[in-house]
DNA sequence: GTGGTCTAGACCACA
DNA sequence: GTGGTCTAGACCACG
């Protein structure tokens, strides 16, 4: 199985974060899981056609945010070992977050309820996309 | 009255954006409205002890947002947009947003439970910021 | 004033890690101080002879460890923000160091008196360093 | 008596130095002593699943300290090593290792006292660890 | 002028 | 063969 990641270099956001940002959501939906194996550094750096630098670079961000672990010589692998943040620093992470979406939502023209039917649609979207990838 | 804005110069967000996201922010809250003046420039840069080449640019970005609108000689105006996008395309927009807490929100070990609680959290004190600005 | 940091290339340990180690032992011992100001990674580069992607490795490790906030433009400077790990984390972090200390001495044949005058001779030695850095 | 080894492969800790770390452990907290018989490399390679030359780079490495002793066809035998080394340089080494505990503490926001109960918290561990072996 | 990102390519430790 | 470290040098966003 490959991991299908699409890179865009024109979208301001850096490489590195683009795959972490992909990893990261892989994880979320399922479509990854525990004791997967990642691409190595090379591999994907060939396959995405970037410097294995910054590959190596998301896969240490990564590493830092206890998403992946990476055993020496063997490769890199999905963890799924908790944040070492505390609740209250994780809780203002996300409500950070949030509070950007509602800004947005406002200046679009979105009311909470709307906010709050996007919510429970995309966690149903996080949902399945696990059951799709098992098609 | 004055417009009230706080940086942060340590918290990795240009400041520029951060001028952004309060005046969105505010204009989201009700404490900005349509066709309340924003300070100049120079003003804004002096009360706030940064470069005035960084308000000018949070100001164009809020300009090509449609959030503000500039008059020659006479300053830079709240006005109420109207999104020119489609229903679609917004709803997109904020779902992406919604998408990324959901994903962080997952690897920090907060459930469905946790994000919709502080949703909901997060719009309160949208509402009461509204309120105090009635005071 | 000048930051003096002295780096073994023969030590084993990574350059970055050298200079984190000892930017961490300065602010410790009171010898940099909140706010006070970074050389550039440039300056630092030049001074140490190594490449300024090394310093600025540094300086970004630092930067997560909320050791030092950098600000754009402007260079890196040291902050004393609280560690955002969880109690737990941060006690085991210090457990296992003392850990390691603790199974060096035995095998050095210092028994647990001896650490224990160890550890009350080097805290008054990370809090002398202060006066002296004074005279 | 089987030597109970741990290896955890994410911990970014090197193999061989984690089996080195452990056996040192093991003889301070007196699970292991002098003229004990370690398992040959290919036994404790094939217990660990990990390869022979991981075992091999580990027992070189013990046997430099002093902590075994290589007898030619006969195995590794613990050694009660007496340190060589001059009483300031033992002291030194473990200053160090106390030196770096106490910044990572600071900077942790762990104070004197704090380091203090972790001490004796850690020395009564390993000596229970000693009893246990007892049973 | 400041740091951040990315490329290219070398060397080393580890398994 | 795997990732980690370091060098060298380019380009860009930010202030």
């Amino acid at each position: 199985m490959d991991m299908i990641i699409r890179l865009e270099s024109a979208s301001g956001r850096p490489l590195y974060q683009q795959i972490v940002d992909q990893v990261k959501h892989m994880v979320a939906a399922g479509t990854l899981r525990s004791e997967d194996r990642l691409p190595t550094v090379r591999e994907l750096a060939a396959d995405l056609i970037v410097n294995p630098n910054t590959i190596a670079h998301a896969y240490q961000q990564l590493e830092r945010e206890k998403v992946i672990e990476t055993r020496r010589g063997l490769g890199s692998f999905i963890c799924n070992s908790g944040s070492p943040l505390s609740k209250a620093v994780r809780i203002a992470m996300v409500a950070d977050l949030i509070d950007r979406a509602l800004v947005e939502a406002h200046h679009l023209g979105i009311e909470a309820d709307g906010v709050r039917a996007i919510l429970e649609d995309r966690l149903v979207q996080l949902g399945r996309s696990e059951e799709k990838s098992h098609v």
